[in-house]
DNA sequence: CTTAAGTTTGGTAGTGACTACCATATGGCG
DNA sequence: CGCCATATGGTAGTCACTACCAAACTTAAG
């Protein structure tokens, strides 16, 4: 029951690879389904099967270490969250770090098309929602409140994660993504980043209580 | 030398109503262009004309909150970075909380579909760079640290935005978004939020642990 | 008023992403 | 070898979007 599974994946990846090649060749407008198709030797219709969307061919790579990150930070309910999202940090940024070329030419298209960008960033979104959800389950109180945390510290934890990389990329090979993530974690920690301050006194109650 | 304009700003007005309209009946996948252009009695290239894509009809109303407030921010060079933030997100909510409907239907539509979705989540990240340009010009010392914290900043900026917006929009009527922009910066500065944590000792900057 | 220049408009033809569907081929198993 | 499930390739079609052109309209000048 495994020959098939295996020639499945062996097919994605060519689809994959192939696709790439011809994206950073000559760009993601000018590539057609039809070359792709025809470079990997499937019809049109298998690389619809395996893809859903020519944006997927570009972002899979990202999306594949993204979700690895997430799915670990899911299977380990008993790590304090602090912990938990720096680990979810440098996961990410250790497997995106195992494969420079492919990042720096992922956010390369995206920077030249509108297209690749936005599915980019809903992606990017996809996962700070699912960080949130496996979050939200390790928080106590109410839980409508909790969501609410939730959302707001996965955000904060998508955010390094993208300022990280997006630094990281633009850099020819001076920095090191950990160390400017640590560099992040560290401005956080210590309030040193301008956030907007909440206007004391405006007569509006805080009512966010949280047990210490 | 009005008479054009104002007929330009009718017709785009009157398109954007309609397709909005028709997007709310019966989908935004179900609505085609050519239905668009006919129910705002234009010809298909008219419409392009005005909007490049279909999705930019469905996202024009939070384009122009976003913009608005990241233009007054842009103008305001004096302003503390910090109360500059908050007067951010004072003014996007406000003009978003004075149509509440619009904007309720639209993240109804991007929830529905992933084109939409992407096209949202890709403004908004426009918008952080944006509000993230005009701050760095207010911070002192290393112009590229100042980068990478302005970015953060503005990455947290917007991301309070988001949330509070979607909490606001899943909720029928109970709470305003103002109090809950509140409430997250409070969770901001009191530092409630479970942050992703530095970890110290790791070898990076010095050896004390840090239990917890 | 009239003419000229610039602008807005509608239409046509085409490209290409994506879908629905069907016939065929291929692998897994008795 | 036959039976079933799945994978594949091809066809036809929809629809977003582009490039282009000719007609209509706006504005300004003679």
């Amino acid at each position: 029951m495994g020959l098939r599974e295996v020639k499945r994946e062996r097919t994605r990846r060519l689809i994959a690879d192939k696709a790439f090649e011809l994206f950073c060749d000559h760009g993601f407008g000018r590539t057609t389904v039809e070359q792709i198709a025809a470079a990997a030797e499937v019809g049109p219709s298998t690389l619809y099967r395996y893809f859903p969307t020519k944006e997927t061919l570009v972002l899979e790579f990202v999306d594949d270490c993204l979700a690895d990150a997430v799915s670990w930070f899911r299977d380990q309910p008993t790590v304090e969250p602090r912990d938990g999202l720096r680990t979810v940090i440098e996961r990410v940024l250790e497997q995106l770090e195992s494969n420079p070329d492919r990042v720096r030419a992922v956010f390369d298209l995206a920077e030249r098309n509108g297209s690749v960008s936005a599915h980019l960033n809903e992606l990017i979104w996809r996962f700070r929602n699912d960080l949130a959800a496996a979050l939200v389950r390790r928080l106590p109180g109410d839980p409508l409140h909790a969501e609410f945390v939730a959302a707001l510290s996965a955000g904060i934890t998508m955010n390094v994660i993208e300022n990280v990389v997006r630094v990281w990329v633009d850099t020819p090979h001076a920095v090191n993504a950990q160390s400017l993530a640590h560099q992040a974690m560290t401005l956080l920690e210590t309030g040193a980043l301008p956030l907007p301050a909440a206007q004391h006194g405006s007569g509006i109650s805080d009512n966010s209580r949280h047990d210490s």
